[in-house]
DNA sequence: TTTTGTGAAACGCTTCACAGCT
DNA sequence: AGCTGTGAAGCGTTTCACAAAA
């Protein structure tokens, strides 16, 4: 078990356990891959060899134990305990982002903003995040046990912005920025791109 | 030519646009399929299908004409026109995506953002985008002439919010609301899922 | 009988390697 | 000599099909 899980296997992870989640709280006990696979459009074998790289988890003839996968997949996914997220760039983006409710609920906690503008740096977020110098970020990111960084700052500052996040000892980035960044090799960053998206749809629109 | 393209390459035509886009505005007159794969970290040979895709763009012995790659991208994203959006939610996200100054660079402009909420509709972003009530959305799509719908609304109502914009002709579809939705097969969906982004982020962190 | 777990087959995307053009 | 365009090989992911378990 374990050996190397493909980032679609777990983004997929991470949809299967929202879906428990609410199977969970409507009472549902055990659910089958076939169930799963219609939820999801996608074939049944194929959830089932995403769960076997963890172990069974399943009983033949029964399917998955709802409770019992739910627990395992918030422990293969990290969530079984507090994730603590900075985020950089006090902006439109990175306030909307500090202010997402949808964090709270999956153990992911935003603890800081961070800015360079000294206006902002003081101030807090409406939902009442302070907003730091990211001058302090190391040292805040270590007081916080801040281990995820979003980054939401112009494109313009997005690789000074991620290499000050990478030498503050965080090993995990979700960037909003558009275009190419280098990190280490042991830093895994990833990137949400939505001008890529948008051209992805209006090159859907152009071709008919 | 254009036979069938992947996701994969059409995402990443994009990404070569933006860097032609650079290149242009430094004067450089040409560009090799090796300095592209150096830039984004791929295999020369895959940029080099990539754009085989739409016939013979490159000359062999020089590379691809900067400027005339730059335009044929532009036509096969299908960017060589204006591409009205509509943002449905005016959030806090609604609101930051109707005011990033990224898509106006590209192409794309916000016509519109609609909400439910009679104390929003009337109002105005910061940018100065109408908010509209969402029960319009038909009729100003067409007026608008929107081609393009973005989703950022809570989760409980996605889907409804999916259907309206379906029924009011919009086949292209960029959805932030976490959760399954389900779209005729003639409209395209693409989803951003934050969560499922942190939790991979989490899964990288806990298996070390 | 139902449904999992999993080798083997199928598929799709990427890389290699080189012919062909400038 | 340099670089594209591309068939063939390589590789990773998905689907098939079935033995094994409840």
């Amino acid at each position: 078990m374990t050996d190397q899980v493909s980032e679609q296997t777990t983004n997929r992870l991470s949809l299967y356990l929202r879906f428990l989640n609410e199977l969970e709280a409507n009472g549902v006990r055990t659910v089958s891959s076939k169930v799963l696979a219609a939820e999801f459009d996608l074939n049944a074998a194929l959830i089932r060899k995403d769960l076997s790289h963890f172990g069974d988890l399943g009983v033949r003839g029964v399917g998955y134990v709802v409770a019992d996968l739910r627990l395992r997949l918030r422990q293969i996914l990290g969530l079984d305990r507090r994730l603590n997220v900075a985020i950089i760039g006090a902006g439109n983006l990175g306030f909307a982002l500090a202010d997402y409710p949808g964090f709270r609920q999956d153990g992911f906690r935003v603890v800081a903003l961070f800015d360079s503008l000294p206006d902002k740096v003081g101030t807090r977020s409406r939902g009442g995040i302070l907003i730091h110098d990211i001058r302090d970020l190391k040292r805040v990111a270590k007081r916080e046990g801040i281990t995820i960084a979003v980054v939401a700052v112009p494109s313009g500052s997005a690789q000074i912005v991620v290499n000050t996040v990478v030498d503050a000892g965080i090993k995990a980035l979700l960037n909003f920025s558009p275009g190419s960044l280098r990190v280490p090799r042991d830093v895994k960053l990833k990137s949400v791109d939505v001008t890529v998206s948008l051209e992805s749809l209006s090159f859907f629109l152009a071709k008919g």
